[in-house]
DNA sequence: TGAAAGTTTCAGTAAATATTGAAAATGTGA
DNA sequence: TCACATTTTCAATATTTACTGAAACTTTCA
């Protein structure tokens, strides 16, 4: 499902095994259940823990880590988006004012098309910057509110 | 910018260009431009056109194709808006409708946990489905409201 | 009708990304 | 301290995705 949607697949494989196990499991029984190398499993566990999506339990008596995805839908999704926003939305915004800015002062026709058109956008993105620290912050019973008045 | 973003990088550039540009251009203008091949050109303006970013226009006495791009910021919004959910909601709810259904009847422990996590996504995902159409279909003005009541 | 202008397709190639597997590093208990 | 279990790194390789350029196709008008 993931696959579709900018996560590479073996990420997206080892998100969905894990939010369907019942217990955590280690990266050894990671690989063998997906057919993958230690390497791939390796990183794609420890991108799923950058992420917030999956953590690290450690089980007494055993030296090797185990890893346990967030199950809780409302959380995945205030994690997802809190992440895009910051590797996605936030870089965007830098670019955007750094060109409305940049051609502020400029005076051709074309120019001034430019700029207005960057304006435009950085107004938009800010917009969106705005509403995705929002929305990654809501608890979901709040959402929940939201979304029947959104939707009534 | 688009880049980080699944959409390739000289589809991205095209659309840029295009945003910018004061008068619609030619496959040739795009080409030169940005030093791509005529495939390359027009695959990725046709894909545009796919997704309502970019329109044909034609000039009366000129044989050729010009295109030129949507400029609303807010238009933009939405056409992605509904693009998206069509390409990756609708389809990710079908398949999590088919799980849920398919393992309804299952009763030991694990099947159990697994339908529970199913039903819990296929939800989510239905709400998500319900917002895009909403905002996909918002007029500008209104969101600029529900903003302020968001933000305020 | 046919030649010029323009568009579309697609096999081959290039570029970008993901994966492997083995070696190096790190941690742990005796 | 060493031997062993585990994690981490990374160069080589495989896979996927994007791009090229030339040929085939279509449209238009003299």
């Amino acid at each position: 499902m993931g696959s579709q949607w900018g996560i590479n697949r073996t990420m997206a494989q080892i998100h969905a095994l894990l939010m369907t196990a019942v217990d955590p499991m280690s990266t050894d029984e990671v690989m063998e259940e997906l057919q993958i190398s230690r390497g791939n499993a390796h990183s794609n566990l420890k991108e799923l823990v950058a992420w917030g999506l999956v953590r690290v339990v450690v089980k007494k008596g055993e030296r090797r880590d185990f890893f346990e995805a967030e199950k809780d839908v409302w959380q995945i999704f205030t994690i997802v988006t809190r992440e895009r926003k910051k590797r996605e939305i936030d870089p965007a915004l830098a670019v955007l004012q750094r060109c409305s800015e940049g051609t502020k002062e400029l005076v051709s026709p074309e120019a001034r098309a430019f700029h207005a058109q960057m304006r435009q956008l950085e107004e938009f993105v800010g917009f969106a910057s705005k509403v995705a620290d929002r929305v990654g912050s809501m608890k979901h019973g709040f959402a929940v509110q939201m979304a029947a008045k959104l939707l009534g």
